[in-house]
DNA sequence: GCGCACGCTTCACCGCCTGTTAACAGCGCT
DNA sequence: AGCGCTGTTAACAGGCGGTGAAGCGTGCGC
């Protein structure tokens, strides 16, 4: 189930990810992804199972120092999980520790 | 069984400890940790079998002096007694010691 | 050049969680 | 019994994160 952090492919249950087509399949449909989206996606499946601050996903995802008050990645979480939700309804990839970060790790909902 | 202090994972029976994940799981499951409840968890982990003072624990996951008539160490044991309780029902992690503090050690219930 | 589409950033609003304090109940010791 | 200490719950305020939309910039096709 789980991936080792730098495989081509990865896979979280239905979730498919060609790292090195920057592609992302659902259920055998494709995700569009923009640029940044991927990145952070590919941020947060690096660090599977653990907890990532704001911080580091900025680093990783857009190069640099993330600013006080920017609020970038707190958007492009809420766009992954538009797009994850909407293609797996049944399940959730990424969860939130208050005051900490995100945390990547396919469950299955309630 | 027994962690020493500083090791980057400790592990207390069915419980995990990723100090620098800041993570807590419970056979296999993530318990989901605020700032302060990790912090006094990790103090308390910290003293493993010791007694710690209200004072100290204070010190440790607060920051400055415990004030008199200050109840939030009470609160936030209990809070970690009541998650850990409901993770793992036939352990107890955290003991009193009336008129000194608290003391952590996994024990199987009676 | 112009307008459009797309992606990224920023903003504002709102709800929920957290941390704190207080109040009351219960327990243990003398 | 009486006192002090701890357990437990509730109420409150502030902060953090979720969310939708507007603002900008860039690249592309016409």
């Amino acid at each position: 189930m789980e991936a080792a952090p730098h495989d081509e492919t990865i896979r979280a249950g239905e979730l498919e990810l060609r790292r090195s087509d920057g592609l992302v399949l659902a259920g055998g449909r494709v995700l569009a992804m923009s640029v940044r989206e991927l990145r952070l996606l590919m941020a947060l499946v690096d660090r599977w199972g653990r907890i990532v601050s704001r911080e580091e996903l900025y680093r990783l995802a857009w190069g640099g120092t993330l600013r006080p008050g920017d609020r970038s990645v707190d958007v492009y979480v809420h766009k992954l999980r538009t797009k994850l939700e909407q293609a797996l309804p049944h399940a959730t990839f990424i969860h939130t520790h208050l005051g900490f970060g995100y945390r990547f790790e396919p469950l299955h909902k309630l």
